[in-house]
DNA sequence: TTAATTCGGTAACATATGTTATCGCGGACC
DNA sequence: GGTCCGCGATAACATATGTTACCGAATTAA
């Protein structure tokens, strides 16, 4: 994870570099879950190969919130920062290899960065990225009928439709797999909206 | 605006000073546009007195994603950062009086700061707050009925459902407003879930 | 003040979506 | 090879939500 950093953020290569020991390389195999709903995240996950998703528990029903691939880093950030007990599950799809760097270094390395202005333009950014995207879903579940939401993502991220099992994709988009399905039989025939 | 940052942050209270001067008060009647979709923003804009409100646009029907009330600021983020246009249009509900902080100006104020540890945590807060709260708002449009919505906006905000007229209301939790006075008299009838 | 407009409630009907159940395919495991 | 199980499709029915239309109260404009 460091090392993605370090490529895309050279002038901080000696902080990355410090830091690389402390981060733990681990391969898990699919449907491995890396916190639990309601409990406190105690790392920042990266990953190097296979796919993960978060995931919201309610009622005993299972709904998908967001999908994480190669070269992609999340946590929970209200349990990370808060140590609130996070509300989503985070669980991996695919058998996947990953890098966990614990919270006590992660809160050392920005401790430590906080002086450079690159690195405050990039937190920045980092952040404000983050919150457009959750601000994006957000105004789209308001704007947008689950067949619209379905036909976005196959225009804007058909890699998610092609690798994720759909009953994933189904809670993703708000819907049941049952009219999920019908959806895309309707998009078959050719009766959809465009 | 400053003058409030400046009361929360008093360390920073000459940055704040020095910026006060370019901030413009105004006194706007109700359903004022202060920045219309497909914009560019270019102003912070602090309310004073009022309440303000986001609203998307789609085919001709008008939905709202937030209410915004005394001593809160905003801004399209992603229009204010990458001069994109604006998603949604920013409206004054009520009468207000309003606070507006040109962007150069915002700008130069970060810039300044960029170099201060405490202006760093602030924005980092700041920023993950707003993260939080849309990642919320998501989570709770995967997790709940429109039903819930309502019921959980009744709890945690019944301000809003005071203050803001009932239309703007039922476009935020996702519903129109025939289905709203529905779940209303459902309530008042005593058939809620609850 | 009256007149006009906005706002909220309700009913009847149309459509979208959920629920439950069944089937079939294909991979995982022995 | 066979068996089990995860996954997706489909049907029939139930429920939730949208649409249109109308009414009356409340607010605003003249």
């Amino acid at each position: 994870m460091l090392l993605h950093f370090k490529n895309r953020f050279p002038q901080l290569a000696p902080y990355w570099d410090k830091y690389v020991q402390f981060q733990k390389r681990t391969a898990v195999p699919a449907k491995t879950v890396l916190l639990h709903e309601g409990k406190v995240s105690g790392n920042y996950i990266f990953v190097e190969k296979g796919c993960i998703r978060a995931a919201l528990n309610t009622n005993g029903t299972d709904k998908t919130m967001q999908f994480f691939f190669e070269n992609e880093g999340l946590t929970s950030l209200e349990s990370f920062i808060k140590n609130a007990p996070s509300v989503f599950t985070i669980e991996t799809i695919e058998p996947s290899v990953i890098y966990l760097l614990p919270k006590v270094h992660v809160k050392a390395l920005i401790a430590e960065l906080i002086h450079e202005p690159e690195f405050f333009k990039l937190m920045l950014s980092v952040f404000a990225e983050r919150q457009i995207h959750y601000m994006n879903e957000f105004a789209s579940f308001i704007r947008d009928t689950p067949e619209q939401r379905y036909l976005n993502l196959l225009a804007n991220s058909p890699h998610i439709i092609k690798r994720v099992p759909q009953h994933y994709i189904a809670s993703y988009v708000g819907i049941t797999t049952v009219h999920l399905s019908r959806i895309k039989s309707k998009i078959a025939r050719g009766n959809s909206h465009f």
